[in-house]
DNA sequence: GGCATTTAGATTGCGCACAACTCAATCGCG
DNA sequence: CGCGATTGAGTTGTGCGCAATCTAAATGCC
């Protein structure tokens, strides 16, 4: 096979195994805390700016509202969100944090760095890393809109 | 927060996106073959070298038995593959290529070409990305072993 | 005002991932 | 040889991720 071919097929199965070890690598600090990755990411999101329409978060996190409905009731039935329709517009759903998802805040505030040191590349690494994947994703986007 | 937690989490969720970007790149080119992005790298894997025992298929992708037994089971359903319990060992069970098993891969050899080209990445990059992704999974699964 | 179109969210169904468990076969050690 | 420990595969249950579909609400256009 031809050696591009090649190193296609190989980053894109390096891509695929490093986000499984990188949530795996999440799941024993969010575990104990009764979270998910996903569930994480939306809380994330949510402490950023609070009261948000599902839109969105989805907006925000690239998920539809597929996956969104039965996570935000997992965090719901979890005591960490309430959500809320809107009266103005009765279709938009907001959510909003409780007492204890706004608390778990600190309980978190030490695993972004703990999955750092898993990691264990450098800030230069990181900085990359990242900037070369949010271009990918974008150009895979503009190119299956 | 700090400066690198927050890259931190930027370069998870980063991963994160990227790696669904690149599946749904993959979708549109297996769907019509009947195939999703793992039944793909695990005939990938049976192309390479075939009659593989569950065991062997897993330990090249990192996935369990709780992963590989359905879906050998929907590969095996749709014709691409059999599965034979071996008789020097009756625990093992080794995974075969039927001719339309073999014969996919005519079909989906222009694949890695048109991901790749979706990605827009040039070779340096690709090389970059991949060798960077496969230290970040080793040094994980070397500290969540 | 009335009706088609659009929009937000929920639901259904399928296929991974992964933990936890079962079961049968094999191995290893006394 | 016998038997406990280990191994390989499968099963069960939970939670995404995404396509397809549904409903209700809002919007637009005449």
């Amino acid at each position: 096979m031809d050696e591009t071919l090649r190193l296609s097929l190989q980053t894109c199965f390096a891509l695929y195994g490093a986000s499984r070890a990188v949530t795996s690598a999440y799941r024993p600090l969010l575990d104990p805390l009764g979270l998910t990755y996903p569930q994480y990411l939306v809380l994330l999101v949510l402490w950023e700016r609070d009261g948000r329409a599902v839109k969105e978060i989805g907006a925000e996190l690239r998920l539809d509202s597929g996956t969104l409905s039965p996570l935000l009731k997992r965090l719901e039935a979890a005591g960490f969100v309430e959500r809320r329709r809107e009266t103005a517009d009765e279709r938009v759903v907001t959510v909003h944090l409780t007492g204890s998802g706004r608390a778990l805040r600190e309980s978190v505030a030490c695993v972004p760095g703990q999955v750092a040191a898993k990691a264990g590349l450098d800030r230069e690494e990181l900085i990359a890393l990242r900037d070369v994947l949010t271009r990918l994703t974008r150009t895979i986007e503009g190119k299956t809109p």
